[in-house]
Parts: C-alpha cells; structure tokens; sequence
DNA sequence: TCCGGTCCGTAAGATTATCTTACCATCTGT
DNA sequence: ACAGATGGTAAGATAATCTTACGGACCGGA
C-alpha cells in the first residue's frame, strides 16, 4: 500500500464510468465486451482494481474515447481542452451530412443566444 | 495460437523500450523513479508484465511521450479529421457546460435510435 | 589479460492482487 | 407486488507481481 498519488487513478475511475455511460453502455455489457466479469467493471470504476494498459486501450474503442483522456493526460490538441469536446466531435462524425449542417447552425443559435462564460 | 493479436502489447513494450533509451534513462533509473525494483521495468519491457493506466502516465511523463503514443493509439483524431469537424468542434468548444451536456445526450439518442454496423 | 563498475535478463519463494461465484440492494416497468 | 436489469460487495481459489539473488554482456583503466 503505497498510496502516493491517488489524483490520477481518482480521474481515471471517473471518466471511466462517465465515457462508459456516455456511450450507452452497462458495466455487464463492458465486461462481456472485454472478456471480464462484472465484477471486475465495477471495481476498476471504483477505484479499487488497477486498469492495465491493455484494458485501457481496449475501453478508449469501447467508448470512442482517448486514452490521453482517460488517464487524464493533457496533449496539445484542441479535444485536450475540453475533455467532453473529443466525445462531442466523435459522436458528430457518426451523424451524416445533412444532419451534421442542421446541428452546426442550431449550434451557432445557441451560442448566439447565450455568450457568456470565459473570454478568449 | 499463443499470439494471435499482440500487436497492442508488442507495441507497447517496444515503445517503452525505445523511449526510455531516448529518454536516456536506465531500467535502473526508471524502477528508482516509480517507486519498483529492476527487473519489474525489466519484465514490462519485455512483455511479461502488465502495465498499469497510473504507471503508464507516470512512464509517458518520465519519457516525455504520450500515453497515446506509448499503446499505439492515434492521438489526433480530430484534427487530421474533416475540416467540417473541426469547424463543428470550435462551435462546440463556445458552448456553456450545460448546454454541451445536453448536446451530448442528444447526440447519444441519435445514435442509440440509428441502426448499429457491430463495431470493434 | 584482469579488474571494477554498470546494465540487463531471468529464477524461485513469498506476497499481493485479481478472479470467480454468489448474495443483496436499488431502480424501472408491468 | 412481481420480474428483470443494474451495480456494489464478500470470501475462497487462482494467478499475478514482488523481492532477492545470481549470471552474462559490455566498457574503460591498470
């Protein structure tokens, strides 16, 4: 037991079960997916169980996600920004084309409607 | 049958071989600096230890790589991606927290409603 | 050649984490 | 209330990792 930062496993855990939800997923349908038990989903999202490198590729596919993201991990692209932007854009490039227009002028409404938050 | 789809760990390893020896570092150094012993490094480099999401970050740290890199994963999906996206993601990136999490439910009621190709 | 030092690979027993099965609570729709 | 699904947790069996140690390969200096 040599806890000695708890910070990155902390995040891990949470996008781990955040992407997991956000792709529409249950814990038993991951596990199945990945050749695990159930029980071996829950305790990798609750902390209590290490994620191998192996793993966290395989779950990065499982929710469209990256792994630099997963473990928290700052690159210098634009998705780094904005942890949620890289599953938003993801999601986005599975609309087709018309779909993909309608939403990008419903996202200039929005923004339009309300500017606000942080400059630059 | 032993190894029928090693090219994720194959490529780990020898990526974490190469850079640490790029990183001019020795196993002996690295072991010292994650808080493990010799041939701990040793055997993740040669395949016949697994690698943990916390020891991968700290490795990717340590070597000045990313943890994308370090397992194979394409990091820059976004921005080699279509110019569209791109454009999408800079609307996305303007949006208030909370507008972007209803995007991002509306986005998975999308494809949850849209018929599946059985992916990965 | 011989020596001392460093680096790396590997073995065997002790230690630890993980797996497997099972049970329980919660929530939802009928 | 019932049935189904989801997620958290426990205990023994299992498999991994750790720890220590030994040996080989390499390099520069005496």
């Amino acid at each position: 037991m040599t806890d000695q930062a708890p910070d990155k496993r902390t995040q891990l855990t949470g996008r781990l079960r955040e992407a997991r939800k956000l792709a529409g997923l249950s814990q038993g349908q991951v596990a199945k997916l990945l050749g695990l038990h159930r029980p071996s989903v829950s305790e990798m999202e609750a902390g209590n169980r290490r994620v191998s490198s192996e793993e966290l590729s395989q779950l990065a596919g499982l929710y469209d996600v990256s792994v630099a993201w997963l473990v928290g991990e700052v690159a210098d692209t634009l998705d780094a920004a904005d942890p949620k932007l890289q599953l938003a854009a993801r999601e986005l490039s599975k609309l087709k084309p018309e779909d993909l227009e309608r939403l990008l002028k419903l996202l200039a409404a929005m923004r339009d409607d309300a500017p606000d938050t942080k400059g630059a």
